[in-house]
DNA sequence: ATTATACCCTACTATTTTTGTCAACATTCA
DNA sequence: TGAATGTTGACAAAAATAGTAGGGTATAAT
């Protein structure tokens, strides 16, 4: 029950661009040198979350990406979900119209049901705020050894 | 973040078998027909049960598999990590010695940890007796309409 | 205007994972 | 013995994943 590269790739890219937000645009080649992805790939997973409205681009010389909105208000669930889909353990779960051979008595159901809204709470709780403040955290332990 | 069918068939037929528990073997056949699953596909995800101590097999004519311990010991848990591994978004917060290329700095694994835990809370407390008792209710509701 | 830079878009492909199938063999019960 | 059932391992089609490749378009600096 792996996350694909998508949504590990495009958080990364994510939180990249947060910690440079209020700084203009930043070109993708550096986002994918900073976080070693392929920056081939990086454009595609960059299209879809600009096309979600997570992300604005600024074309030519001297372009790049930008964070839409404020670090504070765009959630690790916003870009999973945008990149992944919905975050469920099985299908029955998500779709509305899907039906189970044996709907009635299904009492998996309710176990996926659980998990997946005890990941909805995980993911719509984290904001790439959260992330950033995390990470200072960690810089400001390490200085303190 | 799907579920492959591994778990999803797996934990349906382990709740089968609940309800037959102490009823003494039941052959798969009956379990793949009641759940509707392929019964040759069936027998490499019970032989993985059987390896790991959740079910007992008996040989033979009138032969069939059963739970290894009642109901109320064995959880979703131990279900769908013996079938699909540990549950996590991400390699890195699964094996130990897994390395980030820069763990220093890795943030977003404080996110895949955050989801791992909430998805271990969520199958660690729900037992295959749970399973029976929600279904239990689910029939009582029903009837009462 | 030219050139360098960077985003946009589509199609393609290699690899891996999933989801089984199939066949041969072992064991037990009647 | 023979039929029912479990055990094992090899094989394979189909789908999803994880990129690659490359041309097109827009912008900014010079």
């Amino acid at each position: 029950m792996r996350l694909s590269t998508r949504g590990r790739y495009g958080l990364k890219a994510m939180y990249q661009l947060a910690c440079y937000y209020g700084e203009g645009p930043i070109p993708l080649n550096s986002i994918a040198e900073e976080q070693d992805l392929s920056e081939n790939y990086l454009e595609q997973l960059v299209a879809t979350l600009r096309k979600e409205g997570l992300l604005n681009s600024v074309r030519g010389a001297q372009g790049g990406y930008m964070l839409a909105k404020p670090p504070e208000d765009i959630t690790v669930g916003n870009i999973l979900r945008t990149l992944e889909g919905d975050l469920a353990p099985a299908d029955c779960v998500i779709d509305e119209e899907y039906e189970c051979a044996k709907e009635e008595s299904c009492v998996t159901k309710l176990v996926w049901m659980r998990i997946r809204d005890s990941i909805d709470e995980v993911i719509d709780s984290i904001t790439l705020k959260d992330m950033l403040d995390e990470s200072e955290k960690i810089v400001t332990n390490k200085t303190k050894n």
